[in-house]
Parts: structure tokens; C-alpha cells; sequence
DNA sequence: CATAGAAAGTCAAAGAAAGTCAAAGTCAAA
DNA sequence: TTTGACTTTGACTTTCTTTGACTTTCTATG
């Protein structure tokens, strides 16, 4: 087997052992593998890619590491399913927990979530009449979907 | 753990105890932990910044400190200056303005600023009558800003 | 005052770790 | 056999950390 399949195979199991993150210290990797730092890079960037669902992050200097994480489903195929699952209303336990589902995936940051909930809670909706408060909330949500749907896929 | 991380949790624990501000000795630190004192320096100007809601003061010579403090004051003042600027209605060209506005001072992401415009849009709040629209944005508007100023600023 | 000693600040050099890039190598398909 | 995608390698760059020598500022005391 050549050898970024070997590594690449070798970052995998370490992902699954732990569950979906893994941090490395890069210099340390390639003298255990036996080959040039560089390498491990090349194995990153060729198939840890976001649009496998990997997330890589990263430091320099002293202390510095490598970390990658595995993110289940693309991006969009999952927002799509919190789309579909919303349908024209939802209560606020289950706006919650859509909510903090989209979080864990780290498609919101844990601050966008909080502020989204804020604008999701009944205190926010407090104009609107009791039954048409689900439907609001379910409508706006979906609408805030659709704008990170609608982002560059980078990010 | 890296010596300048290990130096920054214990400031951050000692912060954590004193509400937000304490005072230091440099020296004395320094001898304490085992490092030369301008490492305290480098922590410092490295982790405690103004942007990430930190002040700093110190006074050379005998009784010389080191005081770091945590704040978020000049962030509340402006957010409630738009809390109060919005009412009870905003239309969407206003929420527009003050929405841009806020991420200029960077209290918002770019991102969050999108995100944000979105779920206050006509369309996401359509279930809704017309003339409760506008009630209803500056109400979510003004939920969001609470939630801002709840946030006790993360490192 | 003048000055000595006590603190904190500054800065640059050295060290540690990751990133970049281009040249060279491999290998299968046209 | 040529081409082109994919790999491998290593020299060079950038970023972050650690250290220590030197400087500045403050307090106390003669």
C-alpha cells in the first residue's frame, strides 16, 4: 500500500477510536510513520477535505498541533433534513433541540445558537397570538436555514 | 500542557474567583510557577487583550501589580443605546441600519449580522399581519440584544 | 533632593512547530 | 510513448514560545 493511503488509514482509526476527533502533533506523527512532516499535510489536504465532512484546524510554534474532526453528514444534506423535519410549526423544546443538533455539527457556532434561540424563544415571539407563535418560529427557522444554505460553502 | 496555557488557565481561575479582576505580583508569580517574569508579559499581551474584553494596568518599582480585568462595559452601553433606539417597532430598512451598524462595531459577526437579517426579513416573519410585523421584529430584535449582553465573554 | 533598590517593561535572539511550494518521481491510461 | 494525475521530498517561510539582557519607573531613605 502506498504510503498516504497508510496514513490516511491511520488518521481514520484514530478518528473512530475517539470518536470523531483527534489531535496530533505533526513533527512527532511523521518520525513515528518515518517520513518527511510535510507528508502528513499532503494526506490532510488531499483527503481530510470539508467536503468530505472534515474540519482541520491547527497551530504553529511551540505547543503547535494538528487537529481534525469528522462532521457526520455534508453540510447541506443535513440542514436540509432539519428543513424537512421542521414542517409549518414546531414548539420551542423541539426549536431547541434542532437547534442545538445544528450546533454539535458546528455548522453554528455556539454563539449563533444561543442568539438564534433568543430570537426563536416565546419572549420574542410575544406579539403573536399563542397558536400562530409555532407557526412563526417554524418560518423563521427554516428561513435561517435557508440563509446558511445559501452561504459559500467554505466557511 | 505549554507553559504560556498553563500560566493563562491560572490567570483565567484566578479571575474566575475575584469576579472578573485581579491583581498580581510579577515576581512573585514568576517564581512561583518557575518561569522568568517576562513570560507573565507574554502571556499577557498574547491572551488578554483588548479584544477579547480584557484591562490591563500595572505600576512599576516597590508595590509594584499587575491587574487584569475583565470587562464588557463599553459593549452594554451601546447595545442599550439601541435597545432603547428601537421601541416597540422597527420597520426593515431601520433593523437593516442598526443590524449593520452593530457589526461594525464587531459585536457581531458578519455572519451572525446575516443570520440575524434574516430571521427579522418580511419573509420570515409572514405568518404574521402586516401591521404586527414591525412590532414583532423589534421585539425579536431587542430579545437578541438581551442575549448579547447576557454573555459573559468567552476566551 | 539624590540615589539605591525594587518592580515592571521592552526587545531581540533562539527554539519549536506547522505551512507552502516547486521539483522530481510513479504509474496508469490514451 | 506521452501525458497527466497523484505522490513524495526537502528547502524555505511563517507563526508562536521561551529566555535573558537591558531599560524604565516607582518608592523609600539618607
Amino acid at each position: 500500500m502506498i504510503l498516504s493511503q497508510k496514513i490516511a488509514r491511520m488518521l481514520e482509526e484514530m478518528l473512530e477510536e475517539s470518536e470523531g476527533e483527534l489531535s496530533i502533533v505533526r513533527n512527532e506523527l511523521a518520525s513515528r510513520i518515518g517520513c518527511v512532516p510535510s507528508q502528513i499535510n499532503y494526506v490532510i489536504t488531499s483527503r481530510f477535505t470539508p467536503e468530505r465532512g472534515y474540519l482541520v484546524e491547527s497551530r504553529r510554534g511551540g505547543g503547535g498541533y494538528i487537529r481534525i474532526r469528522k462532521v457526520r453528514m455534508a453540510r447541506s444534506e443535513y440542514l436540509m433534513h432539519f428543513y424537512q423535519a421542521i414542517g409549518d410549526k414546531i414548539d420551542p423544546d423541539t426549536a431547541k433541540y434542532f437547534v442545538s443538533e445544528i450546533v454539535s455539527q458546528e455548522i453554528l457556532t455556539p454563539r449563533e445558537g444561543r442568539l438564534l434561540l433568543a430570537a426563536l424563544s416565546d419572549g420574542a415571539l410575544r406579539p403573536v397570538s399563542r397558536e400562530e407563535k409555532d407557526l412563526l418560529r417554524a418560518n423563521l427557522l427554516k428561513n435561517v436555514i435557508l440563509q446558511i444554505l445559501s452561504e459559500k460553502e467554505d466557511m
